[in-house]
DNA sequence: CTTTCACCGGACAGGTTGCCCAGTGAAAAC
DNA sequence: GTTTTCACTGGGCAACCTGTCCGGTGAAAG
């Protein structure tokens, strides 16, 4: 399952730009907006998503709005050979939003969201209370100039991949 | 546009659920498998994404499939009073997937991607060759144990707002 | 020159959507 | 206690979209 790098070409990048910006609409109007066939659009997105350049179209909730509002980022100090048993520690706190393994100071660093200042305590407090974590630093995030996107690199794939061809 | 916290209640999170494993089916399967009526799916998915607790359905797109397998987090630091400069700069990165503002060491934190490792000194060379970031200190993700997950908070804060009820 | 392949334009049945409505039960307001 | 409010149900309707299949075309590859 090695996924091998697939070029996505202009009007594959269309196709998700268009997505991205309108999710509800259908393949019919996508087509219609693109000014190619049915079949066209039908095709790529089947092509991209066995591809695994799309991966699904899940709903992206805030989770702010659900009484979360406060995100930080926790970097975490590992004892020797305990990663294993941190990990599924962590993969069973639901505030632990992500999760990587890193290079660098830290040995991982995860995402968490907590319902108040006062409540991030009882998260780290959840998340670091674990035999295996050594240290635990935490930055609190106060603003997010640029949220989390992804259009400007598809069209920057896009774009690659035209000059590369001929 | 201040978002004040809608709590959620297990039929609002069974719809998120079902959403999340299986985006592209519509109201009506909804309706079936849930055992609700189809007005009523219809009316608490405009409620959820009125309220903002849904935000959209936008493609997730796979970085590495699109030629950029590798990540990483850069913590920066910045100059007093630059902060909107840098902002502005890392906005017209397309590798610069998303940009935090944090407390605690260092002022920004940004999540990068790139082609390869040596390609990631590029786009590290491109995010710090500005004036106002002072230090920037780098963390390839190697693993990555948890992926950007939302379920197990739906369903915590759909448990929560049941116990709250009564 | 022939094969291959992506795309086009069109067609079809079946399912789904958006919308509307009256009826019901329960909780909230009076 | 009575009335109002509100979410939900179950149903119906026209318009639309989806999945699927088809033959035809042009360009690139063999």
């Amino acid at each position: 399952m090695r996924e091998a790098t697939v070029g996505i070409d202009r009007l594959d990048g269309r196709i998700i730009v268009l997505l991205a910006r309108e999710p509800r609409i259908g393949v019919l109007e996508m087509s219609r907006r693109l000014g190619v066939a049915r079949g066209t659009v039908q095709a790529r997105l089947d092509r991209l998503q066995s591809n695994g350049v799309v991966r699904g179209f899940g709903p992206q909730v805030d989770p702010a709005a659900l009484g979360y509002p406060v995100t930080a980022f926790a970097t975490l100090e590992i004892r020797q050979g305990q990663g294993r048993d941190v990990r599924a520690h962590l993969a069973t706190v639901p505030e632990v939003l992500e999760l990587h393994t890193t290079t660098g100071t830290g040995d991982m660093l995860c995402r968490l969201v907590a319902r108040s200042n006062a409540d991030l305590q009882r998260v780290i407090d959840r998340v670091v209370g674990f035999d295996g974590i050594v240290r635990a630093a935490t930055a609190i995030v106060m603003e997010n100039p640029v949220p989390l996107r992804i259009i400007p690199l598809v069209e920057q794939a896009a774009q690659d991949s035209e000059k590369t061809q001929t």
